[in-house]
DNA sequence: AAATTACATTAGAAGCTTTCTAAATTATTG
DNA sequence: CAATAATTTAGAAAGCTTCTAATGTAATTT
């Protein structure tokens, strides 16, 4: 099921994203992918690390999180707050966003019917569509 | 067509919202009202203020695009890079987010047919769906 | 396996947007 | 006009992210 849980699988996912595997990179990567999907703030993955007695530092932590997304190991939400999440699901899928609390949670692809979307003006091209259900508990 | 474009009409609108109608304020909805549907940062509203001679901080255009959207007169859209853009246009549309120039654009909201959503979870209510369509220009 | 080269990590500083503070000003009410 | 409540403001502070340039490590070459 899961992708890249044992060591050896995630150095080869480094390779295979012309990353070297360095102890931080490895270190990280095994925490991101542990424990299903996860939408993770720099932070809280910062202090993940930590815990588990990998020294690293958060400029690190914020260089390996942007060249995973770099490619398509992880992919970047800003909901609002001017935090970012990271997230591990990067199949094809939606959110909700619970504005009381700052979380996001999955919403997988075939929950969500867009029937219909303009063209992209212009010379563009859509790159992705975003849906986000706001959720609150008032 | 457009609403709260004179002077009597923007005091009126700010009285009818509960918000004194001061120098500034009327100065600022002034501003965010010319000019169509726009999508505004703070910056370039407090930009615009100093360059029509209207000396405003930036703490209270903050304030304001603060009480504005709380009062239903602005709608925050937060995409990217930790800047929100105030929209002026409160009506039900979606958004195109170029993401090269990191620009919004409005899309009527008849062009996006949401055909399916999955129902709040737990003791949540919907308290808005957002389409984000990003486009680049390769 | 040492030397070389390229890439990665780091602490701390800096950057940028947003919010806070508390003092001064202005609008409203009586 | 006086009293009161709301608003504005400069500047400091906060919060997250990025930059810098020195140090360390992995990969490649000899
Ligand atoms: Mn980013
Ligand atoms: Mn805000
Ligand atoms: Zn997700
Ligand atoms: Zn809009």
């Amino acid at each position: 099921m899961k992708n890249g849980r044992t060591y050896a699988e995630i150095i080869d996912r480094l390779r295979q994203a012309g990353l070297r595997p360095t102890r931080q990179r490895i270190a990280l990567a095994g925490l991101m992918y542990s424990g299903g999907d996860r939408h993770l703030s720099a932070e809280i993955l910062h202090g993940e690390a930590l815990r588990a007695r990998v020294p690293v530092s958060l400029a690190t932590v914020y260089n390996s999180l942007h060249q995973f997304t770099a490619r398509g190991l992880l992919r970047e939400i800003v909901i609002d707050g001017g935090r970012s999440y990271f997230d591990t699901n990067v199949s094809d899928h939606h959110h909700f966003y619970f504005e009381n609390e700052g979380r996001l949670e999955d919403i997988p692809a075939e929950d969500v019917v867009v029937a219909a979307l303009p063209k992209a003006p212009g010379r563009t091209r859509i790159s992705r569509v975003d849906v986000i259900v706001r959720v609150r508990e008032d």
